[in-house]
DNA sequence: ACTTGTTGACTTGTATGGAAGAATGTAAGA
DNA sequence: TCTTACATTCTTCCATACAAGTCAACAAGT
């Protein structure tokens, strides 16, 4: 197989292996490559990948601690599905979390800060008409940049953890969203952030972040299969 | 030594041995046991516990996820000193996603959620005279009511899992806090909760939150060795 | 036809041997 | 005295064998 071929060229074998697999595997995950519900053996990726089954294993665990694997003990290791409750429930600690950020940023009234956000919003509309994954990279980079600017970076490391659940979601929505949109909605927390209005900035934010929801309905819809505990009662209370 | 025997008849040698040595590994170091710079070593505990190198090994990776330990390869595993950006970050998270949560109730309006809330509240007063451990826990259980009964169990166990390195703050401070002041705190939130002012109920818990970093600098005085990048200046910001 | 027991082929869990990297101490040399 | 090379002995990392639980197929009995 030609695919294995490549993905076994990509590995260092004077590096550990045990991070290389783990990222390999978390990856197929997110990007669904891996879908949920798919059967994982410990003894079948080591073969695939030409290692032993002990980094495979120690890789399970790691997966599993983040919710992206379930092991069932002496029965077998599925990809999980993609839980509902643990979507909307991430989401609402992102928006619970960024708003305060956003809320100290317009206090502090950094000018140095606000020139800094203001090139990463018209670098973010070249990208946003060029590639979706570039520009997914500098929406993440503009969150990120405020969260350090408030100085909440290990706020952020532990975000970025809960986050892996509702990237599943971003992998499936295949449409291209509006991101002219949501670079205009970056532009109104910018706004806020400089006229020092603490409350109006942190609504622009929940404003924005309630976006990524947005069109869970639809995907839901088109792969229904890949997702657990649907209710669509639970995201109209969201 | 007693302690070990003591210890390994904890063990079930019939039920899966990992789950068991990382209780017991966990709960030593939260409550200090293996305090702060402490070495660890696969095939010194496996000894000590007369188990395999195995299933501590998979152990010390489940605990350097935590940041309880952190592994350097080749080198050393050492349990993690207490590190200050990380604790205060943690309450930083715990107060915006509990504001949020309070808000909510006080929108909902649920006349059984204040009769249960309010015998939680009688329960506290009472064991807060008595036995400490037993408040904690129903302060744990307190807020955990309001998370559930929001429709946000999945993010409150997320924040319990954050919440390990306040933990090991909480049972370094040895003197008897002022369980009756975060009583009448509780109390003030419920109040808010049942007049339907979300924006006060949520300042009041805010409020209550701000407590427990309140004797952070005299704890951090009396342990430094403890504390890793320890800065009187990030809990005056905070 | 249905139930039950057994066998065998899976799965993950555990134990253990050895490989490779890193730190420490020592001795030889300048 | 100081430096450097090397050997020793740690550590974690990886590979592999075996143990034990689980499930499915199948055969024997009712």
């Amino acid at each position: 197989m030609l695919h294995r071929l490549v993905i076994n060229e990509e590995f260092d074998r004077d590096a550990a292996i045990t991070p290389q697999i783990y990222r390999i595997l978390k990856e197929r995950i997110i990007k669904n490559d891996l879908p949920p519900g798919s059967r994982l053996s410990e003894p079948e990726v080591a073969q695939q990948y030409d290692i032993s089954r002990q980094p495979v294993r120690e890789t399970f665990i790691k997966l599993a601690e983040e919710g992206l694997v379930i092991v069932r003990p002496q029965r077998k290791t599925l990809v999980t599905k993609i839980d509902l409750p643990t979507v909307l429930q991430s989401r609402f600690i992102r928006e619970a979390v960024e708003a305060d950020i956003v809320a100290l940023l317009a206090q502090a009234g950094d000018p140095a800060l606000i020139r800094e956000l203001r090139r990463q919003l018209a670098n973010q509309s070249e990208v946003a008409q060029v590639s979706r994954p570039d520009f997914i990279n500098e929406d993440q980079r503009f969150h990120r940049t405020l969260a350090e600017a408030a100085g909440k970076d290990v706020a952020w490391k532990f975000l970025e953890r809960i986050n892996s659940q509702m990237d599943r979601v971003r992998f499936l929505s295949l449409r291209q969203f509006p991101a002219e949109q949501l670079v205009e909605e970056h532009s109104r927390v910018v706004d806020q952030i400089e006229r020092g209005d603490a409350s109006t900035a942190a609504l622009a934010m929940r404003a924005h972040l309630k976006r990524l929801i947005g069109d869970l309905p639809q995907i839901a819809g088109e792969h229904a299969d890949f997702f657990d505990r649907y209710d669509q009662k639970l995201i109209d209370d969201a």
